[in-house]
DNA sequence: TTGAAAGCGGTACCAC
DNA sequence: GTGGTACCGCTTTCAA
């Protein structure tokens, strides 16, 4: 439980000063001191396990190559952590570590969280979120670059880039793989309105229809909510009592749990899946939609992809300060700075076993 | 975007040193500085946004109020981030921050995630691994007071605290609750041998058999694996094609998404739950447990008593160095030091609707 | 080729 | 009651 050895230390040992030191171990040797106390340093610092002090680093030289993750429930809930787990594998690529700081979903902590990480001089900030929605972003990321993962400004001139899911082309991708199959009557639970992803999912499926030149019905529909029990009680809605005939022959779902939920109604109900009704999810959920039975086709969220987008873009921003950030309501810009980038990364499709044709006779 | 304030920024607008400065802002003003200067400092700090760097005052002080998290993928993956949630709130109420790194279940990359903490001056060290395991301790966390939550050294003298889950305790109440509704045929789809928590889950099953003075049917008790499809394929086996009489009144499972896919089997069997048979899961998925169809009975884990009951230990090592660690190995001890301490918290046990009496006749 | 010294932003001790 | 100054560990400039 020793102190951690200095630069000074590894200084006397090699019987040379501090700035040799640092000179030799920041490869900087060459052409400034001896060779010969190049090696007699290399080996001091080995022998003491020299590591430079990253504190007294970060105060020297203004930077910490640390970035900031801030989350509201990334770490604490069970969804989307991917999108952090993409955007370390870049940091670390580049040399650069990243801590990630969760409040928990309590707004008030946002802004404490940013400013914590301010004064640790983190060199960038990257804001997650679980779930795509809207931000309130703290203050305090519009002083050093920063990133939305996930998440996206409200307002209309946004000074900071996002990184989204293309939620629309994804809807619209799930829609027409039900009806390259043959499928005409597809329901749709829909996930909760109030969500920011579920009505554009939604739009997706309208899309496909429209571009099949093939009418909506509307009856098939529903707002259901995002739980199994949800999926459940909608299909049931959809299918009990109702004759095979005016059944829809699939359901699409918002995300997995409704298509657990679905699945299991549709077990109730002694119906075959695929054979009787194909049932689609989405975001598949690691251990859920590749472990159902049937497995189910899902539309994935591109989580390590978008983590990796906005940090690639971070880093971008921290290493040429020039591409800087978006101009911030016109006042004070220095007149060059690019306008906030919006990247939509597309979701992949994985077909399982829970979809197929369309039953013989419809 | 102008750099941030110093407090030789707020020493100059007040007039005064800045000494005062640092005493007047860290509550020391009093019988040091005059009233009217105290006033001036503090409006001063005000106007400038004058907030300390917390950089310099770690190089400074020698400790940094941060708390490094390090865990194996507990922000990654879905599960157990709970832990930390309830670590990070004790931390806060007591003036802690903490930063999580995740190391997604690359073994090598603990050590180097650790000394990257350690360079960083953080004053303690908590691991935290998604499920029970042992744990190859990384040799930095030995340098400064440091725990263990979710998983264990597997040595015969171990070093730090940890904090786990009472297992044993949780599979024998699970069991309790199946004996105390009439059930005597009770089948175990126990996980995976080979993972540390399930054969301690198993043993509570067993314990509570022979407290019961009942013998075990080791025909209805298998090593299934821990997802879905195990689940349903587990069930299937037990139950497809077996006569009423002659098949378990209750399944156990070792985790709820073993119970999803057994609640499908009943299902697809056409049988009914609780009526014809009782279903049990184990961990209280959130979203998972509570809202499957019907909603199931469970063992919860204890996850935000374990992160908090770690980080008490931990902040209690910090404040109170006398208490430190256990002897590492014998060899340069003080003489004083405690030995590691095992803290096992109790599982608690949620009933929902998938567990009911026996059915008659049997 | 080497070492001395300044400075990053604070805190705390010590003269005045 | 106040301000000067050393120091935390490191990098970098400059003089020897």
């Amino acid at each position: 439980m020793h102190r951690k050895a200095t630069a000074l230390d590894v200084a006397k040992r090699a019987g040379v000063s501090r700035s040799a030191v640092s000179l030799v171990l920041n490869g900087r040797g060459d052409g400034n001191v001896a060779k010969e106390s190049q090696d007699r340093i290399r080996q001091a610092a080995a022998e003491l396990n020299y590591s430079p002090n990253a504190i007294a680093l970060s105060l020297r030289n203004q930077r910490s190559r640390v970035i900031g993750i801030v989350s509201d429930e990334v770490v604490t809930s069970p969804f989307d952590g991917n999108i952090i787990g993409g955007a370390d594998d870049v940091a670390r690529s580049r040399g650069f570590v990243t801590v990630v700081m969760d409040t928990e979903l309590d707004a008030s902590r946002h802004e404490g969280a940013v400013e914590t990480l301010l004064d640790r001089q983190v060199d960038g900030l990257m804001y997650v979120t679980v779930g795509l929605k809207p931000l309130d972003v703290p203050p305090g990321m519009l002083r050093v670059p920063s990133v939305l993962a996930n998440c996206y400004e409200n307002i209309p001139e946004p000074r900071l880039h996002h990184v989204i899911p293309d939620e629309v082309s994804g809807g619209r991708e799930a829609t027409e793989h039900l009806l390259q199959l043959g499928h005409r009557d597809i329901a749709l639970l829909a996930g909760l309105e109030i969500s920011p992803a579920a009505p554009l999912r939604v739009r997706g499926y309208r899309d496909a229809f429209a571009a099949a030149g093939l009418p909506v019905r509307e009856d098939l529909v529903s707002w259901a909510g995002w739980d199994i029990d949800a999926g459940f009680h909608g299909a049931m809605k959809l299918l009990d009592g109702v004759s095979p005939g005016g059944r829809p022959t699939a359901i699409m779902c918002a995300n997995d749990r409704l298509a657990v939920g679905v699945v299991l109604a549709a077990a109730r109900l002694g119906l075959s899946i695929p054979r009787d009704i194909s049932v689609m999810g989405y975001d598949n959920e690691f251990r859920i939609a590749n472990t159902m039975v049937p497995a189910l086709t899902s539309m994935a969220l591109p989580l390590r992809e978008m983590g990796a987008a906005a940090m690639t873009m971070l880093l971008q921003q921290i290493e040429d300060p020039a591409a800087n950030r978006a101009p911030a309501g016109g006042a004070g810009g220095a007149g060059l700075e690019t306008a906030a980038l919006e990247t939509m990364v597309p979701c992949r499709l994985m077909v399982r076993e829970s979809t197929g044709p369309v039953p013989a006779g419809r």
